[in-house]
RNA sequence: GGGGAGAUACCUAAGUGGCCAACAGGGAUGGACUGUAAAUCCAUUGGCUCAGCCUUCAGAGGUUCGAAUCCUCUUCUCCCCA
């Protein structure tokens, strides 16, 4: 990658406020600038879309400067409303504590947390201590008609759902963090330009010089949707290898570009020409590019193996979860159900029904199969869809 | 505080006394095709001891041979007025 910091910058960026100040702080470099960034401790599953800010952390971090992580403990309590359509449901101490935990764990392997190298603060130590007066002064440094401009508001009010009070406090609450900690730039998801500009202007407003804003680009999901858990479009930082490259695999062509940019350190001109081949050649670069980073070349280098021999040659994959039955004689639902492989009788038959079941590579399709179990040799390999698995054998 | 509207399965959304386990679309799942891409096509989408039965239409009661549909109360939301 080019040495050059703007450079290095603008690939992880969509919107930068301020660019001339932006600069100006580069350029001086004077003293290591403090790179602030939020993170919502309100779930546990941290995905490569949460990992594109964290790479432009590290960029920072590469150049001698200070991220400065803000554990949300005190926001989460109310949740953030941006992009949301309904209200978010309240954390509990405990909860936040666990996810926060969780997260910077995941985070692990793309920014170095090393306390030397980041700041990572909790903003209860500064909310915690608020009392009501203290918050209703805060909240006089907004307006109101300035919060409902907003599209997430916008939206919901025009649909006629529920906007609460508390939930105008986020963007303050946010900015109010920038003041704490007298941020010198804050990177945000692109759909958090509004939170990340009223940082600037509390900081103005408190003596401060304003925040350079970063937003950085979302990188979708695999399909091309938003990359969301509930989509099932995500690929988890906590994911295996295997499950990794798959992941990736099933990447749409048209992300792909994306992608490279934004999940892989690899150069520009490198990623055109892979991108102007076969497609199915560069995603294979790409899933190795991106399971290794987070795990290991050895282990991307396993992972794509063991897919190739899978899908490419319609092997059985060689970590089939093995269950030990006592009684020897099943029905297929209720052996399905039994090995995790159906939830409920019903979606046992429908499975059956639908053609999806295999036993030993040899498609079941009789709701009323009886299976016989056998203690010893290979087992028997039951197979329900395309990936799940369950070799059997009596106890 | 007053008046009006509304709450249906994962989501959107029909249904306004029996034909409703509940239209339609989306999503999801399975199958065909394939590069675990896209597009397309087919099937499925509450549960069960599955040609039958059981539990669902915000919650609790009630009317009726029979209710998601009618009545009462409760909870939540939206709109208008003050």
């Amino acid at each position: 990658m080019t040495l050059d910091p703007a450079t290095q910058i603008r690939r992880f960026t969509s919107d930068i406020i301020d660019e001339a100040r932006l600069e100006k702080l580069l350029g001086e470099a004077q003293r290591p600038l403090r790179v602030k960034f939020g993170i919502d401790p309100t779930f546990t599953d941290v995905h490569l879309g949460h990992g594109v800010p964290m790479r432009l952390l590290r960029r920072f971090q590469l150049l001698g400067h200070l991220p400065v992580l803000i554990i949300g403990d005190g926001t989460a309590r109310l949740g953030d409303p941006t992009g949301r359509n309904d209200q978010r449901p309240p954390l509990s101490v405990e909860e936040v504590a666990h996810n926060a935990a969780t997260y910077l764990e995941q985070i692990g392997n793309l920014l170095d947390l090393d306390p030397k190298w980041c700041e990572v603060r909790h903003n209860s130590e500064w909310f915690g201590t608020m009392d009501f007066f203290d918050a209703l002064k805060l909240a006089s440094e907004g307006t109101a008609a300035r919060l409902l401009e907003r599209d997430d508001f916008r939206k919901r009010m025009d649909a006629q759902l529920p906007v609460h009070m508390h939930e105008m406090m986020y963007p303050l609450m946010q900015g109010w963090d920038s003041v704490m900690v007298e941020s010198d730039i804050e990177i945000g998801g692109n759909d958090q330009l509004f939170n990340l500009h009223m940082g600037r202007q509390l900081q103005e407003r408190h003596g401060q010089a304003p925040q350079v804003c970063l937003t950085t680009p979302l990188l979708l999901g695999t399909d091309g949707r938003k990359m969301s858990k509930s989509y099932g479009n995500h690929v988890g930082l906590n994911a295996t290898a295997e499950e990794m490259y798959g992941k990736v695999m099933s990447l749409s062509d048209e992300g792909m570009a994306d992608w490279f940019r934004l999940a892989t350190d690899l150069e520009e001109a490198e990623c055109q020409k892979l991108l102007a081949g076969h497609p199915r050649q560069a995603k294979d670069r790409l899933a190795r590019l991106v399971t290794a980073q987070i795990h290991s070349e050895e282990a991307a280098e396993a992972a794509a193996q063991e897919f190739t021999r899978r899908f490419r040659g319609g092997e059985l994959p060689s970590d089939i979860p093995v269950f030990q039955l006592a009684e020897p004689s099943w029905s297929l639902p209720n052996l399905m159900k039994e090995v995790k492989l159906a939830q409920s009788t019903s979606e046992a038959r429908r499975l059956i029904q639908g053609g999806g079941v295999k036993l030993d590579g040899v498609a079941l399709q009789d709701v009323k199969h009886v299976i016989e179990l056998t203690a010893g040799g290979e087992g028997l390999v039951l197979q329900a869809g395309k990936r799940r698995f369950a070799r059997l054998f009596l106890a």
